[in-house]
DNA sequence: TTTTCATATGAATTATAATTCATATGAAAT
DNA sequence: ATTTCATATGAATTATAATTCATATGAAAA
């Protein structure tokens, strides 16, 4: 492996490992949203949104665009569709069934 | 998104969320090792390397092989190998410079 | 130009995870 | 059967991250 890759691993999966993360980003790979339509879609605090959105957009998993007041997010659909892949595969080949495992209740 | 796919995310991201376990994973990619041969190429205490190959094994990141008192383990290279592929290309592409991002110092 | 709306930010709190240390287990060798 | 070697485990401590709440910023509308 390059030098320092497994450091970008660590900043790369610590961003993705993160509940509310995850689902702002299964969100936006539905459409594009503003801060308050995905707090709305969350049930979450606009707040709590915003300094999740944050980490995101540093690591380009999401994209902004600015419409006059409104922030407008979107998913990098290229990765974070990939990722989903990936470990949707994972889970069905190695996970078929409950117990301790990624889709066990541990 | 299938249903539930978030939380296996969250589940599989965690897991790999952690700079003991990537670089673990990172030389067990190289070759199977032994938990003493790990601590040692590690610079980590046997006790640490023990606990992080725990999770590791439960999301069948890794495998193991016991032989006689020792347990070999070695790394699902199928699923690591592709995502430090992902990573790397990602790095690449939206991380070329210095600064807040995967490769940055922040 | 002040009020409103949309979002961002900082600091405090709370929750979660990593690490360490002492010790247990368990297989093989003596 | 006891000692040694390899690994695993539990509990306590320490470190890290998430969430909340109050408030700041900044654009547009009134």
């Amino acid at each position: 492996m390059k030098r320092g890759l497994s450091e970008i691993c660590y900043k790369f999966f610590n961003n993705l490992s993160n509940p509310t993360r995850l689902a702002t980003l299964e969100k936006l790979m539905k459409k594009p949203m503003s801060v308050n339509e995905l707090a709305d879609a969350l049930g979450q605090e606009q707040s709590m949104v915003s300094h999740n959105l944050k980490p995101l957009l540093q690591c380009n998993f999401i994209f902004i665009k600015k419409q006059g007041k409104r922030n407008i997010y979107s998913a990098n659909r290229e990765i974070i569709g990939t990722l989903f892949k990936v470990v949707e595969m994972h889970a069905e080949k190695f996970c078929p069934k409950e117990g301790k495992c990624l889709k066990g209740v541990n």
